[in-house]
DNA sequence: ACACCTTTTTAGAATCATTATAAAGTAGAT
DNA sequence: ATCTACTTTATAATGATTCTAAAAAGGTGT
């Protein structure tokens, strides 16, 4: 199994259910976009087993700990996370409340001139909301 | 009083809480970062009385859907406002958890490169995300 | 001022995503 | 096989937000 060592080797052991769910999120070329629920759905179509929520929660959070997901900044009820864990943008569609990936390309370089003493800058996201 | 016009111009009855709701919101030239406990908080403080936290609530949402108020796009289990509604952007230190004004003058203008059949750009959003 | 109708406020209940708990199960080392 | 720490799990707890329905207040016409 592809996902046994990349776990190991961020310090997570390889249990059925996170190698489970690594197969759900990973095994595709397609970056996902989704919220807890959206990817226990996708678990109980997927594959034929249930995994408890709260398993669901701690991996998913788990992951994103060792950045295999990030959290997409959005405002919901619900969090969003995404698979593409590289330096990109999203398109939101307000209508169809959907996430549309926006590459760096897709959006010319961003330029932050103002400085915060003693703080470095982290991450630049950007959402763009769509409207009809 | 100065809210009264401002809020039956948009179809809103100037009622006493909504008028005090304006006076704690917009009585400051400083912009506002803040989730309805934070309001709720300073209402109380402020003011000597307590308008109910349903109250709260309805009026954020009646005055955001009138544009005086706007959400930041920011993970968390709150949801922020703003009282500064002007197109501009965010830093969020993610160690003291708090937002800062970035004027669309701080960020080189941004461009949106990808188009999306039959939908319109609404609104662009950046959020920096800062750490130490 | 009064009557009338609509909008708003309110306390409390309901909802729903998320987190905490603690008992049972499992991985990995010896 | 045994031990220990980590994981999973069902369930309960939490907490922000929304709903409900009754009481209060705004606005208009008389």
């Amino acid at each position: 199994m592809k996902y046994i060592e990349k776990l190991r080797n961020s310090g997570l052991r390889p249990t059925k259910q996170r190698l489970q769910i690594c197969e759900v999120l990973f095994d595709t070329e397609k970056t996902f976009h989704f919220t807890i629920n959206d990817l226990a759905n996708k678990i109980k179509k997927q594959l034929n087993n249930k995994i408890s929520l709260a398993t669901v929660y701690n991996t998913v959070h788990a992951f994103e700990k060792k950045g295999y997901l990030k959290q997409i900044p959005i405002n919901s009820n619900q969090t969003y996370f995404d698979t593409n864990v590289s330096d990109h943008h999203h398109f939101y569609d307000l209508k169809e409340e959907k996430l549309i990936d926006l590459e760096n390309s897709d959006v010319g370089p961003i330029n932050i001139l103002k400085k915060i003493n003693g703080k470095k800058i982290k991450s630049v996201e950007v959402l763009v909301k769509l409207e009809d």
